[in-house]
DNA sequence: TCTTGACCTTGACGTTGCGGTAACCCTTAT
DNA sequence: ATAAGGGTTACCGCAACGTCAAGGTCAAGA
């Protein structure tokens, strides 16, 4: 027993046009019968079903061409990988629900939104990347409670203070530019680097400390995931050594 | 002061190419200057914001347009509706998830070492200790699969996601322990309590419900080895039950 | 037999939210 | 004066289909 297009389609909850679609790229490719119709197998049945599935996994459709035709094993790593995607993106549902509850209630004459809150979900954002790419490693040298407090400390950052913040490290990054390529540790430009670097950590330290200073110097020129962030955003492949350098021979 | 197009890309977190579609299709228009250049307002980056935090929740371009030009009730509106969605696209990742564990399961025959059994042996620590406290009492009162599931979860926690919980506990206490000095439940800090509670709970629970958390509020204050946890960590000894209150006041 | 209406076919163009590239302009530093 | 690093418009391309248009096929009723 076959199936025709919109049985098919009925049967799957997609469209005819989809089932066409597919044909069309070979993803399922369809029999014909006499009169040219498609006619599906359950054969056909069965890989439409695992197609739906795969693609319930982000999968675009090339890849699940791909997957199809690869070994058990490879499909079982795939999914693997998907994993974790799937988990974050749930996480960031909850984070999502979580913000609107408190606009709804805001704009339904409850407690007034700060502008903090209004950019917490962004900033939740901001800070889970903070934490993926420094946390661990700044925990293992600084302790537990730094890490919470400068955490906290973000959080608490008012929206102003947020994107001076964020335009204290742009400054930061023009001229660090300049003296990784100049190489001059007494020029200005070495002097404001140094300024805005401490500025900037005062946005979220709040026990500043020539000392802590150095030691994050330590770290920026010895762990490669500081290193690329620096190197990355400023753009020039000795930016974290640079300012490493710099900290050195001001923070006393 | 004005941005231009690659400093507010930069820190809005979006592409250049994307400001200038905005700009194109009339979304985010920008004023220019005299060489022809873009430059954005600080108006404009308000108007970014808002447009990324409508994107976040699943509405197309067009409709964040109209969204900017209506009503603030329309607006509420739309949003309200949008939360059941939400919840629903969450509800189904959730069920992917655990569809996703039971098909690897079943794939996963070989004693092969993942980097989540690495961390299984650390966990399995922590889960027995938390059995330890709470295992008995919460068996007693919710049964054995409640318990079971939530083990479950905890155990298939990614490193990361493991980190994030400790960090939003930390969190928590900090702010629990102002709100049991000042023990006012309308506060800021109150507020915050709820939400990271709530948000900290989710990370096991799969199925967060509002009678669930009241119900474990009542265990906080009434069953000692849960009021001894909160008020050892807090560092107070009000600290269960301001948190119990807090849940109770907020949990509707 | 003829017609009607439901189904099927193959094109071909439209959609969303940008990415990428080309070709050219503006400013600054060397 | 020339190179670099920004900016500009303009256009082509992508996935995964939706949506016509123009027509072939088939069973049932007048």
């Amino acid at each position: 027993m076959t199936y025709s297009v919109q049985e098919l389609a009925q049967l799957a909850g997609v469209s005819s046009r989809t089932l066409r679609y597919y044909d069309q790229i070979g993803l399922l490719p369809a029999e014909r019968g006499h009169n040219g119709y498609r006619e599906y197998s359950p054969a056909a049945v069965d890989r439409l079903q695992l197609i739906r599935y795969f693609q319930e996994f982000d999968f675009s459709l090339t890849q699940i061409q791909d997957l199809l035709t690869q070994s058990s094993t490879a499909q079982t790593a795939a999914l693997a990988q998907q994993r974790a995607h799937l988990q974050e993106r749930r996480d960031h549902l909850t984070a999502l629900l979580n913000t609107l509850d408190r606009t709804l209630a805001a704009r339904n004459g409850g407690p007034h939104m700060t502008d903090t809150e209004k950019f917490a979900a962004f900033k939740q954002q901001q800070l889970t990347d903070n934490d993926r790419q420094f946390g661990t490693e700044a925990r293992h040298r600084y302790g537990q409670e730094t890490v919470d407090a400068s955490q906290q400390q973000f959080a608490n950052l008012s929206a102003a203070d947020y994107q001076a913040m964020q335009a204290t490290e742009q400054d930061l990054f023009t001229q660090l530019k300049t003296v990784a390529t100049t190489q001059d540790l007494t020029s200005k430009a070495a002097q404001a680097v140094y300024a805005l670097h401490r500025q900037w950590l005062c946005f979220t330290w709040n026990n500043y400390s020539t000392e802590a200073h150095r030691g994050l110097a330590q770290l920026y020129r010895d762990d490669a995931r500081f290193a690329n962030y620096y190197n990355d955003r400023v753009g020039v492949a000795n930016a974290a050594t640079t300012l490493a350098a710099v900290i050195q021979h001001y923070a006393h």
